[in-house]
DNA sequence: CTAAAACTTGCCCTGAGTGCAAACATGCAC
DNA sequence: GTGCATGTTTGCACTCAGGGCAAGTTTTAG
């Protein structure tokens, strides 16, 4: 049971990241300053500080909320499943409008500011550590363990993770429509394909995700103009 | 030919690097300001800033030569060579006293300091960007080019080798002795090699790399204590 | 109710980063 | 060489980030 004071720093802490995000919004990125922040959270400008420490921190909490919301996905998968099989399904959870909607809006914020990509940056990779200690806990069983192959592969899964997002930003822009989710939830699919079969050339076998994981294809886009 | 301008210019540059590093390495991250580089380096603090835009930055600059390095061996590679394995050369070159003891020396200091290890992942960011760049004339040939495709392998491509020099840390600490450098060879060829077979767990054929890819394992480490 | 603990705030300081204009160096034409 | 155009360095002044400190305020525990 939270006490008074924890519901007042999560209050508190939320009126900061909806503030940062608001100003953002409005006024661009790097066009506000921490007193703006505070001013409109109605905190001080040294609080502010307390809680976060920087502009940056402040705004780089969503996308860390949001990854977090796939780590805790991975962990609810059963332990004996397979690792890739694993990562899909928990990235696939993510093309959810209430899950990706602030990472899109950032995202598409951040591709005209250095600033935002580079604590998006941060975030992806604060997930790649956090995958491979899941990752570890996961593959502990199997005695002895390669520390190569727990990085490469965690680093790789998130990579491919990005890249699907990259793409769907480029092609669909963010939008939240159910038809643009649906190519979201194709292009993880098809990155963790990619991944499981190492990168075997597309001119080979044109779709062999298709055939590994049969996943959810009724939603799935027909074959998007791949440029 | 080079004109004065130019030249002076370069060696300022590069006055600049070393002061950093100097202080870098004297007074541990954090501890010396823009003035202080500016001074060792015989400059004005605005001179400075007309050459980087922060001592992140004149720091990165080290991290990037380095990967520069990599995508210039990577561009040498013949076009026919399949992706993976000009990969592989091209992280192998870097396995040289010269060229990785920069990052070696980045990398122990970085490990006590959060500023410096966001500026190296911005570096490896840049390195996938460009990648993807090298990558997609390489496989332009193959005419429909997909855009999942080319990025999911780059961005996995520089995790594994992330990874790599990761563990290589981890194992070696940033030693340059040429065991270390072959450890780290070793590592890198291996990481390769886990991805262009789909991470097959390793429990079903111990040492897949050996088999796939005989390289110069004259000088390769006996398979080390992968605790 | 009271005292300790946690949190907020204002004050003040150092240092990052940038616009501006004056001084300075270089390149080029004659 | 002289003179001029162009590029570079520097000092100055300003805004804002970030954080130490101590005094004030709120919450919790007894």
């Amino acid at each position: 049971m939270p006490s008074r004071r924890e519901l007042n720093k999560a209050a508190t802490r939320q009126a900061i990241t909806d503030a940062a995000l608001a100003l953002l919004r409005s006024n661009g990125p790097g066009n506000f300053t921490v007193e703006d922040i505070a001013d409109a959270a109605g905190i001080s400008r040294r609080t502010f500080f307390n809680y976060f420490s920087s502009t940056e921190a402040a705004i780089a909490a969503v996308t860390f909320g949001f990854l977090d919301t796939a780590l805790q996905q991975f962990r609810l998968r059963p332990a004996g499943e397979p690792f890739l099989e694993s990562a899909r399904a928990a990235l696939v959870e993510l093309a959810d409008p209430m899950t990706v909607a602030p990472l899109a809006e950032l995202y598409s914020l951040g591709q005209t500011n250095p600033q935002l990509s580079r604590s998006e940056l941060e975030a992806w990779d604060h997930c790649t550590v956090e995958i491979i200690t899941a990752a570890r806990e996961r593959l502990r069983e199997g005695v002895e363990l390669d520390e190569l192959y727990l990085r490469a592969l965690a680093g790789s899964v998130i990579s491919c993770g990005k890249a699907a997002m990259d793409v769907w930003f480029l092609r669909c822009g963010g939008s939240l429509t159910p038809e643009s989710l649906s190519t979201l939830r194709q292009l993880l699919i098809d990155s963790m394909g990619l991944l499981g079969s190492g990168f075997a050339r597309p001119d080979a076998a044109p779709s062999t995700t298709q055939a590994t994981i049969p996943a959810d294809n009724s939603t799935a886009t027909p074959p998007p103009d791949r440029h």
